[in-house]
DNA sequence: TACTGTTTGTGAAAACATTCACAGCGTGAG
DNA sequence: CTCACGCTGTGAATGTTTTCACAAACAGTA
């Protein structure tokens, strides 16, 4: 079996939301039916260049070729046994208010590798009742659930002011990776991942590229 | 009145960003009555370095002084009138599924610089009734309501399927930056910006690195 | 067979982002 | 007054990511 390339450059953060998004992508090709994709193309729709296509999918070790670019089947199958734990991972997710309910409806019935397989959350008239086909649990069972099905992440989508106790109690039990669309900076441990979604910040972040946007009336001639 | 820099390089993506963040802390900060912060408190509580929280605040034009700091009010001030729209800006959310509504009420009565003053479904049950807090149009209204109120700031929560429609539907219409949380790449005119939160990557990659942390057993002596 | 056109994989360069490290400053201690 | 301290602002160094640009591969054509 080919061992992934062992002293390597640790791949990127960037690179490996890239090559998620150019699976997605590839298996939209794949239902319209194309055999092969060349790097250009899977840059125009990704919205990238060719050849940060190809840097990426150098990580993933598969070799297209030159004539009839990457075939679609294969690459996917790469890509998958690259980012995709084998056996497929649970998660849980804490906090079912309106955006906790919205995500487990988002992602029920999507990527079947990664499955929200338990959700938590303190609230008596939620707890031990089936959401979005998930069931709740109450907040105090979170160890024993966590421990009893083995999961390793966990999405917070609890009010900000909870979520570093969350975050904590997660640590304690085993979870090694987090999604956080608290407003806050969680302070984990450094064996624990921590991505966080900020709504609030992208925001903010397009509003101000749109003014400058706008603004931009004298363009360079 | 001092100009902002003219000729200056770009201020980048990533500092607009935490721009955002600090101002956030810093309100924190100021409910708890502190008047004065350091470089390096700020980078504790945002999650970075102190060189790196100056540099960012070089963009703002304004200056802490060696001995105490920064002025609280005075850097939320400065980065308020760095980033933010004089007077605010209107944001329109086009697709009120259960995503959708999460963030009408995620957004509701926050910062009220951003406020979404308009949301659009072709649901015959959720047009002309007001959701969180905010009416819900027709599609079909959207040019108009758009172009009467102003907006030039927009918030995609269709599926993946309709997404680019509505982006362009936007975009001729004078909207000049989207937050697009359809799992789909937009094709846009150049002078429209467009933020993607994109869970599904997320996710992934929270899966992925949490991973690699959990196989970290050997680490380096 | 030889030549053409196209694409991959990848060193090397460029662009971009972060961190280092220190001059300069103002305060408080002596 | 003089000194020492601790912080800011920033040039320079370092680190990271993206892009360039080209050798190598090979199907098709004649």
């Amino acid at each position: 079996m080919a061992r992934q390339n062992e002293g390597n450059p640790r791949t990127s953060d960037k690179t490996i939301g890239r090559l998620s998004l150019y699976r997605r992508l590839l298996n939209v090709l794949q239902g319209e039916g194309h055999r092969h994709v060349f790097s250009h193309q899977l840059a125009g729709i990704a919205g990238c260049t060719a050849a940060q296509v190809r840097r990426d999918l150098m990580a993933v070790g598969y070799s297209g070729s030159p004539i009839h670019g990457y075939e679609v089947v294969r690459l996917i199958e790469s890509i998958r046994e690259f980012l995709d734990a084998p056996g497929g991972q649970g998660v849980a997710l804490v906090g079912v208010g309106n955006l906790g309910k919205a995500i487990l409806a988002y992602f029920t019935g999507r990527r079947p590798n990664l499955r929200i397989v338990a959700a938590f959350d303190n609230d008596a008239h939620k707890v031990n009742r089936v959401i979005h086909g998930c069931h709740c649990h109450a907040m105090a069972d979170l160890p024993q659930v966590v421990k009893k099905l083995g999961i390793r992440l966990a999405i917070i989508t609890v009010p900000a002011n909870a979520a570093q106790e969350v975050a904590e109690g997660l640590s304690r039990v085993g979870v090694r990776g987090l999604l956080n669309f608290a407003p806050v900076r969680l302070r984990v441990p450094p064996n624990v991942y921590v991505e966080d979604i900020d709504m609030t910040m992208s925001l903010e972040k397009v509003a101000y590229f749109a003014r400058l946007a706008g603004a931009e009336k004298e363009g360079k001639p």
